[in-house]
RNA sequence: GGAGGGAUUCCCGAGCGGUCAAAGGGAACAGACUGUAAAUCUGUCGCCACUGGCUUCGAAGGUUCGAAUCCUUCUCCCUCCA
């Protein structure tokens, strides 16, 4: 029933939105037109999701619409040993412990977020319940057996690591891709698993994932990968200033995250929105041709940062994010908004409190606040930065920008605030206690 | 083992006795424009008690009225010949 109203079939789907990039057959689209059992995995290596990995979890949200199940696989076994693909030097191992508590934190994470969403329930496993167990002697016997070390060096992963000297492989990472094969086996022989995705670097495990299925149970399974998040410059993207763009608010927080995506560039946001949104194909071409045209509202960035953040944050924080945009950036005196709306607004914004006894007498300086609440790195430069004009306080910018201004209790919102902004968008809180 | 070249402010890279807090480019930050975009233009870009002062040019000494610039030693990098 799920599949009739779409007339769309998945993999036709999927193909459209740019979320295919590579297939190990030309006949996904005929496998895909029944309900199928479909595996991707998550890596332990952080404690949260981010933003690259939402390609593999919206992919897959767009295929359980379609009627498909989901198993969606958190390697806190595979975690212990480190991928090789994609990664020019030795990783460090993480502990036994780290690795166990990331373990938990994504399950949970990936529990949340395909709590909700049409389509059939979604199956969350960890490779530690069976990995844990095999011995090493069955293990190279059942599966060892049937790896070539020839072919294995030829795999990108491998080889960018044999070419540079310096950089070398261990043996511990050489062996990742037996681990990650091994999984393909086990959920294909516990669940009927017929076909695996993953990111564009994870296309030699996975097809070494469909090769040891062969060999095993004699079943041809298959495997795609998906683009790689970038924006329209082929560079990476999902960073900010802080680092990675996480999806634990208590990481990035909602506001941050919203803002990320609202920020988005003309140039991404048709194909974000293909990849990111459940919007139907009309409506993500009108958009995504309002960006291109250049109309200036941003309507498409506005769409994509909505449904993202409903996504991951749930309504009622995409509500609150909407509200504190609105406050901080509609411009004019923010003592107007009142001191709860803004704590609330601002509330991953940095911020310190100072003594009330500051602001008595001649005042506190606002040259020494902006660097003690992080705006500026020196009162230098927090003298340029008031020069340039580029301070505004509670939302006003400064009438007579002089670096010797100081501020007194009537400058407080509701006697216990005061918002400073260096630019158009960095806000930094002074609270009074 | 021998012969050379180099180490400059976040990065690249000029400077080679005073006019050097140090050219130019990149990055970054801000202003204008705009759409909380891109591009463009403009400004800033060591620190402070900021019309002045202080600390920087691999490290430590030295020469000099004066050194990033000259000398000595040390550390590290690179090239060529063995």
């Amino acid at each position: 029933m799920l599949v009739k109203d779409r007339h769309m079939g998945a993999f036709e789907e999927l193909t459209w939105r740019g979320l295919v990039q590579q297939t190990t057959s030309d006949n996904l689209a005929q496998l895909l037109a029944t309900p199928t059992v479909i595996y991707t995995g998550f890596d332990p290596s952080a404690s949260s999701l981010h933003a690259g990995t939402l390609v593999p979890l919206m992919t897959m949200a767009h295929l359980r619409r379609h009627g498909h199940q989901i198993i969606a696989l958190v390697g806190g076994a595979t975690g212990m040993i480190g991928d090789p693909s994609g990664k020019t030097s030795e990783r460090k191992l993480l502990d036994a412990e780290e690795v166990g508590a990331n373990t938990r934190q994504l399950a949970a994470q990936l529990a949340t977020f395909f709590e909700t969403g049409e389509g059939p329930p979604v199956r969350i496993v960890d490779n530690l319940d069976w990995l844990g167990k095999l011995s090493l002697v069955d293990f190279l016997r059942d599966v060892g057996k049937h790896f070539a070390v020839n072919q294995m060096m030829q795999r990108d992963s491998v080889r960018q690591r044999f070419e540079t000297r310096e950089a070398g492989i261990s043996y511990t990472e050489f062996s990742y891709m037996l681990l990650q094969a091994y999984d393909f086996v086990e959920l294909h022989r516990r669940f009927g698993c017929r076909l695996q995705c993953g990111a564009s670097d994870q296309w030699g495990n996975i097809v070494s994932g469909v090769d040891l299925v062969r060999r095993l149970a004699g079943e041809t399974v298959h495997g795609f990968t998906m683009p790689l998040l970038t924006n329209a410059e082929g560079k990476k993207y999902g960073k900010t200033e802080k680092g990675a763009l996480f999806l634990d608010g208590k990481l990035t927080s909602p506001y941050a995250f919203y803002q990320f995506w609202l920020n988005t560039a003309d140039a991404d946001v048709g194909r974000f929105l293909r990849w990111f949104t459940l919007r139907a194909q009309p409506e993500i071409e009108a958009l995504g041709a309002g960006a291109q045209q250049g109309s200036g509202d941003r309507v498409a960035q506005k769409a994509l940062a909505a449904d993202l953040t409903r996504q991951i944050h749930g309504e009622a924080e995409l509500g609150r994010v909407l509200r504190a945009a609105e406050s901080l950036f509609g411009g004019g005196d923010l003592r107007a908004v009142g001191g709860a709306l803004l704590e609330e607004a601002l509330s991953a914004a940095p911020s310190i409190t100072v003594g009330r006894d500051r602001f008595e007498g001649e005042g506190a300086l606002l040259v020494d606040l902006l660097v003690e609440v992080g705006a500026c790195p020196s009162k230098s430069d927090a003298r340029r930065q008031v020069a340039a004009g580029a301070i505004a306080v509670n939302g006003t910018p400064l009438a007579s920008p002089s670096a010797e201004l100081r501020l007194a209790p009537r400058d407080l919102i509701d006697d216990r605030l005061l918002i400073l902004r260096r630019g158009k968008r960095n806000n930094y809180v002074v609270r009074v206690g």
